[in-house]
DNA sequence: CTTATTCCCATTGACGCCCATATTTTCCCA
DNA sequence: TGGGAAAATATGGGCGTCAATGGGAATAAG
């Protein structure tokens, strides 16, 4: 499954340092199989992760864009200037960032909420909190998981 | 990751020597690993910095304006005769020039802000309010990094 | 000479690498 | 189906290396 999927809560050491879930480890391109990139989510006091393997291609399509126009610098500060690549060592731990960890309010330790293509890391009580309302969200707008599932027809 | 990414502060040193951070030096061609080309930043207070080898690319791209045109011409001016050429000493570090330290109020501290194929250097203070600036138009136009990031497209 | 730049060496703190232990999961077999 | 061993995962901590910074001496420039 080369999917983000499921729930976990890993715990912070002294030197910082956090478990990237195994099954989120294993998700990762195997050209890349120790680099992730972090970002913060734009909606959420939460934080955001994925493979670094999509950031090449972005910045080749924000490169199309005129150089020195209004787009093209917006979009490289907000993105690029915002994204941190790290690595993971050889147990599969990283660090998050000083800013993330304050932007996001983690300290002792992170739920990793998986996003399919992408993952979250939360504080884990305001994960639990983000994870109710959606689910609230969900089941007030009568949506149902299975006729979201089957009116993507197209999903291969 | 051959891209210049995420944020930095660091300092100038009584000589007025500031290190270049370590992952944007790995970004550096190997052949030209220690020489960093300089330039005032055409909208902001700020300086752009890149490898010689973009601005070759960027040569290129102006080429292809009209020759004899405004553009051609503006664009020649205002970049080509600004540049500033400038290498890195054993320890990755270099001087800024004084006219740019001045064009862009930089004293004794200096935020590198990644911007993909290249980066800026700004004054601490007015760095953190562009990128401020540049993530709010972002979200108010509500792209999201996600949607950006991981979108679709370019799957396998 | 005088000033500016580069080299070399030193210090500090952060991070990566390695090894150890605890905890959990998997899997095999009775 | 339950027990228990083996493997995988999460967590802890020592220590060496590297990045950032500082400063003296050598070198270059004018």
């Amino acid at each position: 499954m080369n999917l983000f999927l499921s729930y976990y809560t890993n715990k912070l050491d002294k030197k910082g340092r956090i478990s990237l879930p195994s099954s989120f480890r294993s998700v990762l391109p195997k050209e890349n199989k120790n680099e992730i990139i972090l970002f913060k989510s734009l909606k959420y006091k939460s934080i955001e992760g994925c493979s670094s393997q999509r950031i090449s291609k972005i910045a080749n399509r924000i490169d199309k864009l005129d150089i020195f126009s209004d787009d093209q610098e917006d979009f490289s500060t907000s993105i690029f200037s915002e994204i941190v690549s790290t690595n993971l060592d050889k147990e599969g731990r990283f660090i998050i960032p000083e800013k993330l960890k304050e932007y996001s309010n983690i300290n002792n330790e992170a739920a990793f909420i998986g996003q399919g293509h992408y993952f979250q890391i939360w504080e884990p009580k305001a994960a639990v909190i983000r994870q109710r309302q959606s689910r609230e969200r969900l089941i007030s707008e009568k949506k149902t998981l299975s006729s979201i599932i089957i009116s993507n027809s197209d999903d291969k």
